[in-house]
DNA sequence: GACTTTGTCACCTACGTGACAAAC
DNA sequence: TTGTTTGTCACGTAGGTGACAAAG
């Protein structure tokens, strides 16, 4: 019987951690039993049906993110139940076009939900408290996608990869690097429980990944509950990918789309430092609204009972408090009904969380983003912001002991500064379509006006190519000459992401050895040493780049965790290697220690409303299932979309490859959390 | 933009139904948002991994059955985390082996987790409390699966039909018949949230359906949420089924195994009638647990407070009473821990629940269960208990105004009487292994004492005839004169169970139906006026049977709403049709009314320790798949095993014909929930 | 009028959160 | 030490339960 695998990554369940080291009676979650860790069934519980209606159609979508007006629109789509929901007749948007094997084509478009919430946690430097047991992530990770094929089946996946090399600490009210980052376990995908769904399904609601966990207990025992790994005082990146698939099975041959919302990066702690922080989270979550300073500093004195209370540890005293507590909190009930409306993030004066920087004017002012962002795309190496907005989506933290010369680039997109009134939208919850009179923050209202679905970098067809390099580094990303020569896709994400692999790991040789090893394929989400590095290396032809110098690593216990090449996959240069390698890391953090007192703090992020379509990043699949007649030609809507016809005709055989292997979700997702090793593979783990 | 429908048939999310209607601001449900009703997007939350092993191997399982001691076996097999697990390899069962279209056998066991808790309900005649927004089940619906392939996939599913066509009142202390049932509404499928996962991951685990919901509201404006409408007053009888199928768009020509428990029988209130059931449920449901008597008659005082309260609806009275119960609550929670070990049902006298009756003598003797199970399987027609042991587990009360003169058979089978000292086995959570110290009642400890494996019902290869007829009811079983011929499996179950379909559709029709009409299907779970009848008529050749007599029943509204006839199929008479329509209806139940005085109550259903593998159900699919060469003998088990594998051999084209169908979960969800058909199918539900 | 259904309430379970003090 | 991590606690949210009284 194989031991526990601490780096499972599963998707989410109701169950809290703990819950999995106990009999807990009755209702555990979704009808599924955890008591068996190596459990992987995927859930499938239903969401509420809207037979027949398109539910937020894209034309709402984008009304909201191009009117003025959008907040209202806006919420209307994402939490309403889609009053006009305008049926079918979905307008595609004219960018960019993305064949597929099946010759469909789509133009995704993401945008991060929240993002002005995200934005205010950015600029104070944005803290994420990890847990024994594993804590979510309080601005809620969820993007609005729209641009889907609404029939085409799709996977959304996230990661979170480390944004840098560095390790920090809070010093003087602010962040500051503290040294080389410690070494990074290896991470995994965290796979939408929705996926597979279709595009219109998608879209039609915002996508939240709010059941993802994020720990710092390496011997992970409950590692196997949608909890990733992370290294307290250390800054990470999360990232959302797009795939068209119909089955997780063919994740590994599949297309990543992968998006970056500089926004959502934050540092690991495992205690709150700057208090900042800890109030903004107070006034956004309603989960710790007990913590809030309702009123006349009654939080104050509850405090200091507490306080009182503890120091003693009288149990009789205690429980004297506890009543005294219940009655006054009883009385306050009577006002809570405003301050459910008015705490969250309006209560909270923005300027006093924020600190002026010169270098940020446009911060607050919602529809310089748009405008701002174009002038973004064509200066990818933006040098204005290299702390919080340096970008080396993959993972240079990778294996333990080696840094990596890897090649990095200094983001140079951002977030826009709108500065939304309305700070409940992003309240945390999917915006859930529930009767309770007491409270519905209008989740997207305000918050996320989306500007116009121009901006950010169009994922298919060369959307102009200094996007997608923040997104690929270019030493990094294996097979990607391959690719540039067909000017179109850049292999693959690998589905581990993570520094725990070599980094000269291959996306595609990961697919490839995935493909030979079926099932109980170690490649999926775990380093596991052992297995077979040859079958890798030789079926990947299309294997170049900095791949061959780190394949020596294989033979570490990382060997087959190739969360680090598979993360420099993801931030591998575009096939325009106008932007490769350009900036290194170093530079890039230098400046970033984003303190509370910090001057990038307000960090203004030139970018504009698009931060919500950021990276695109259009990996192409294993095999060069690439397009020959799309040309990385100026994104024009009607030429793009064309030439991504053309493309689909040339498809069709590559993805299609993968044997028809079981279309279930578990079985891939065995893979994706590397279930079913055999071997000590489950013993790095443990380290 | 299609109305709600309100039949629709999810599966379970975290939401509770009410919440769908309100926008929730954070942590919704696995990330899914609810906005839009017509979203049937499939989570797939991750169940705890336990990677590479076996779990609970079938040997654990098997053991925990047939070892005196079992209790605490199926214990660390059910709650635990599988300490001993002898991973791969699994002991397959020697008896029955069931082929399927890819020559995998298996020959699964089902048992009812925590029997010992439903037969005591059972004694007192169960009630479920139906509610507008929908309830659970108390004793939760749970199964333990072993047998199966490990590798192959299964969807697990589980419907509650209308037990018989009768109305029910509490009169007397006892319920009694009073009238003719109402027209019952169309059931669907409630597929396991887990579905589809491979028999291994099914087998480490109980399987729980307690996210299922029982509601008494017609215009569902909640049913898209896993909620069953059921008649109050009228009794039900749930039912588990077993399919082996990689993939939902396949479960149409699949073939199901379906298992019936008599002790889950129950009687839909919408407010308890049995005050014994009442304090059953109080002293088992952990949620209840504020109601419980726990030592001095702490709950009356409690009661009589509160009436005080309520009746004067003092606010401040209230207020005071409030803080008084608080206190008292605190004190009491001192000697709370021995009260969470003591209260459930072992505080309460089994026998002060029970009223002795001359019928059931064994009644609470652990062991005789298995003696008496076989004598029952010779003895179909059992006459001793035709109340609370009738299983038509067809719906006679299909639709409304008439009263099928179908056959049923008076169900011989029931559960051993095993009368288990721990009542806290049924705690209702699936076994959660958490840390908290506090509870744990070791689910199916004594309480699910599984006696010997080869009692109950065997599923395959003709395990004695006289256990299929209970569950196919001869008259409505379609094609069963084919599959009698071909001597081995009955059709396919209909995904819609319920009285809401003409009792006269066939299965296959169904799922010809089905066929043809692809993904926005109306058959799948709902009934829809005007959908072609015709070419589910032209589409079934094996039809046969009953149902031709019952086809004017398509031109009503019921017409595709096959529940009538699918129920029908599931209690079909076996092949051998020695017991076809024997016992009338009627007289079924006419002694049955289990009041709480009446004498059946102890019902010592003579079944063994078998009811948790009762029924049995092996309905071929669609097209006859069926095997030449395995005769219907006895169920030998090395003999069926070598048919079974012989049938194998002759499939792979009947359930594989369906053509490559997404294997998305969620589009065939729609199928079976009745998604997407256009025409005003969906008003039928508004009714 | 008898019976059933519904809405509200008190009381729980479950668990998300930050504060804190103790532990490391 | 010093800085970080952990465990416990109070206080929320979310929702499951039966009791009850009021409404059908």
């Amino acid at each position: 019987m194989a031991a526990y695998h601490p780096f499972l990554l599963q998707r989410p369940t109701d169950f809290s951690v703990s819950s999995l080291l106990t009999q807990t009676q009755y209702f555990p979650s979704a009808g599924t039993h955890p008591h068996y860790p190596g459990s992987l069934l995927p859930k499938l519980p239903h969401l509420p049906g809207h037979p027949g209606s398109a539910g937020a159609s894209y034309e709402e979508v984008l009304a909201a993110q191009q009117a003025a007006a959008a907040a209202a629109v806006a919420v209307a789509t994402a939490g309403g139940s889609a009053p006009g929901a305008t049926a079918p007749g979905v307008v595609r948007p004219l960018r960019a076009i993305q064949p597929e094997e099946d010759g469909v084509v789509d133009d995704p478009k993401v945008t991060l939900e929240g993002k002005d919430l995200w934005e205010k946690f950015h600029k104070l430097g944005t803290e994420m408290v990890i847990t024994k047991s594993g804590r979510r992530m309080f601005p809620a990770y969820k993007v609005r996608v729209t641009g889907l094929d609404k029939k085409s089946k799709y996977i959304l996946l996230m990661d979170i990869v480390a944004a840098d090399d560095a390790r920090y600490k809070f010093h003087n009210s602010r962040w500051m690097v503290a040294g080389k980052a410690d070494p990074e376990m290896p991470k995994r995908m965290y796979i939408h429980p929705d996926s597979p769904s279709t595009g219109e399904q998608w879209m039609q609601k915002v996508v939240s990944f709010h059941k993802l966990k994020l720990t710092n207990n390496i011997s992970d025992k409950h590692g196997f509950v949608s909890t990733t790994i992370l290294n307290s005082m250390h800054k990470y990146q999360p990232r959302f990918h797009l795939v068209r698939a119909n089955d997780i099975m063919k994740l590994p041959y599949s297309t990543f789309r992968t998006y970056v919302f500089k926004e959502t990066e934050f540092i690991a702690v495992t205690a709150y430092q700057n208090e900042k922080i800890t109030q903004l989270k107070i006034d956004n979550n309603p989960f710790a609204k007990g913590f809030r300073d309702t009123g006349a500093g009654k939080r104050e004195k509850k405090r200091q009972a507490l306080l009182a209370a503890q120091r003693h540890q009288e149990e009789a005293q205690r429980l004297a408090d506890h009543r005294k507590h219940r009655s006054s909190v009883a009385a306050d009930s009577c006002t809570d009904p405003e301050d459910e409306r008015v705490d969250v993030v309006g209560t909270t004066e923005p300027s006093s969380l924020m600190h002026p920087s010169p270098h940020h004017p446009h911060l607050g002012h919602p529809h310089l983003g748009a405008h701002l962002a174009h002038p973004h795309l064509g200066h990818p190496n933006f040098p204005q912001h290299p702390g919080w907005f340096t970008l080396p989506t993959n993972d240079p933290s990778s294996s333990s002991s080696e840094q990596e010369s890897l090649l990095r680039r200094t983001r140079c997109e951002d977030m826009d500064s709108a500065e939304v009134s309305d700070s409940s939208s992003e309240s945390g919850s999917t915006a859930l379509a529930k009767p309770s009179p007491s409270k519905d923050p209008l989740p997207g209202t305000s918050s996320s006006d989306y500007p116009s679905p121009n901006i950010s970098v169009g994922p298919p067809i060369h959307p102009s190519p200094h996007l997608l390099p923040y997104l690929y580094p270019h030493g990094l990303y294996p097979g990607h000459h391959m690719h540039q020569l067909l000017g179109q896709h850049p292999p693959p994400l690998s589905l581990f992401t993570g520094a725990g692999a070599p980094p000269g790991i291959h996306p595609q040789l990961l697919f490839n050895a995935q493909l030979a090893l079926a099932a109980h394929h170690p490649l999926f989400g775990h380093a596991y040493p052992g297995l077979g590095s040859a079958l890798s290396a030789a079926t990947s032809p299309t294997s170049g780049g900095a791949g061959p110098l780190l394949s020596e690593r294989l033979k570490a216990a990382h060997r087959f965790a190739p969360y680090g090449p598979a993360t420099s996959t993801a931030s591998a240069t575009t096939p325009s290697s106008s932007l490769l390698g350009t900036s290194p890391l170093g530079s890039a953090f230098e400046t970033v220690t984003p303190g509370s007192h910090h001057s990038p703090r307000h960090s203004p992020q030139p970018t504009s409303t698009d931060s919500s379509k950021p990276a695109i990043v259009n990996p192409t699949p294993i095999a060069p299932k690439v397009v020959a007649g799309s040309p990385p030609s100026s994104p024009t809507p009607s030429s793009a979309a064309a030439a991504a016809v053309a493309d689909a005709k040339q498809l069709n055989n590559n993805s299609k490859s993968p044997p028809p292997i079981s279309s279930d979700l578990k079985s891939i997702e065995k893979m994706v959390n590397g279930l079913e090793n055999k071997g000590d593979l489950a013993d790095k783990t443990e380290k």
